[in-house]
DNA sequence: TTACTCTACTTGTCTAGACAAGCTTATGCA
DNA sequence: TGCATAAGCTTGTCTAGACAAGTAGAGTAA
């Protein structure tokens, strides 16, 4: 698809002409937010303004403002108009990655140990986050998971029996649990916390760390995305749908792993 | 607007009847995604097969396959179809947002003490970063941020003066300074480290915590979204595009701050 | 003044058709 | 056999029109 249209539309740059219409209204925004034409909260063109200005169909405009909407960076409502997104809330794609792949592809050598691995009761103070009565049973694994024979993580994990009846029988020293669950349960929800903290006396053995330094602490609470069969009404919608599959505290040395991200808006 | 065509589409549940048809369409295959029936990497169906087994147009459809892909659930190639992502790096929105808006929104009273605001030659290691040539002057300012009167997070900037020159001039203990570069230059991109380390004797001092506590340590590099005037090619397609603005590392006492965010793919 | 209605403008969505362009496979030629 | 070509699939995109539904403001009636 070549685009040459060599009418007089607002080009915001002359290299623009390659680009999709689509793209290069979304890029005429994109700049106009960016060099403040539109501040936080200010009206922007409507999309018949913009039909006009760029001579382009409805729908073409329309796919411009919605994926800029989708993105975070304006903000829509039916029968007012669109307006400039406050941006004192940024917000970006965050990617986690299964552990061993991470590792692989990054030219390391991975390898976990199981410490442990049994079904028990569930501790009383983890029941309700896992929806389970009292005394019902849960899945614990103990792993540590080494990088090129370092430990970097030591994950402690509950698992919900009704959503992976066969977790016991899975070879975590060959896959991990996050790899197996995801396969069980593809689609789910997380709620994470991330805290700097000090690891268990256990934990800190099992890393081979001294006790006193700081860990990086993920707190993990995995949630299926999957509706229920047997409900009519959807809970998803509710806020915290879905049943729970697994909760898990990754303890890691705070002087061997470092999460990294990045922001586009 | 109302949907209540009653003809016999592939219903995942009776409850669908009120959704949009495009929703519809999300909907039945993100349950087909959950439960398995396509496993990562196959081969999901056409654009012409779904128009045919709902009865929409093809723009119709087109749209949930396309919000799906940019949900990250599909990947789609011109001439071979549409095909299950494999679900092993699942990746959601992760929002930052001012820590004086987040505390006051929490309600919380924020208030902040700078401890230093100066104009200083760029250290050498960060001349780099800055895309400063070495000896070229920085902004450079030490705020130490409060929730309710107790210490909560060391803010420790450096900023680009060609982008915010009246940086040293606002008042810090009213406005925060990505409040202020938020203003100045609204779109931008972030790199960001999170690890878990220990203080500095100056930071810990100013935190009023141990030396040997165990400190969540974010670092920041914002970069100017937006492509620079004087430039005919785009920079910003070649990776590490813009102008850097600002260096920051921000330090948190492990037992009173801790990061919280949500997956929803 | 207050309350109501009507209108104009806005976004939300769907349709039926069109052309472009990438990939795979079958076909026919050397 | 080996290679070039063409057919037939796929996605990517745009168009011109349509109706629905939410909002704000103007005008009107009580």
């Amino acid at each position: 698809m070549v685009y040459t249209k060599t009418g007089s539309q607002p080009a915001t740059s002359a290299a623009n002409a390659a680009l999709a219409p689509y793209a290069r209204v979304k890029l005429h925004l994109k700049d106009g937010l960016a060099t403040g034409r539109w501040p936080a909260g200010a009206l922007m063109p409507s999309e018949a303004a913009l039909v006009a200005q760029f001579g382009l169909s409805r729908m073409t405009v329309n796919r411009a403002l919605r994926e800029l909407q989708s993105e975070g960076l304006i903000n829509r409502t039916q029968g007012r108009g669109t307006f400039a997104a406050p941006l004192n809330r940024v917000s970006s794609r965050l990617t986690i990655r299964d552990l061993h792949e991470e590792l692989e592809s990054g030219g390391y050598r991975h390898h976990a140990v199981v410490h442990l691995a049994q079904a028990e009761p569930v501790p009383p103070a983890l029941a309700e986050r896992l929806a389970l009565a009292p005394g019902q049973t849960v899945f614990h694994t103990l792993i540590v998971h080494h990088r090129d024979g370092l430990p970097l993580q030591c994950e402690d994990r509950y698992v919900n029996p009704a959503c992976a009846p066969d977790y016991l029988s899975v070879d975590f020293s060959q896959t991990t649990p996050t790899a197996y669950l995801l396969q069980v349960a593809p689609l789910w929800e997380a709620q994470y916390s991330i805290e700097a903290g000090l690891a268990s006396a256990l934990e800190a053995q099992l890393l081979g760390i001294e006790p006193d330094a700081p860990c990086l602490v993920v707190v993990r609470r995995t949630v299926s995305g999957r509706r229920p069969a047997g409900r009519t009404t959807r809970p998803a919608a509710s806020g915290r749908g879905g049943t729970p599959i697994t909760l898990a505290r990754l303890v890691h040395p705070g002087n061997r792993y470092t999460l990294e991200g990045q922001f586009q808006p």
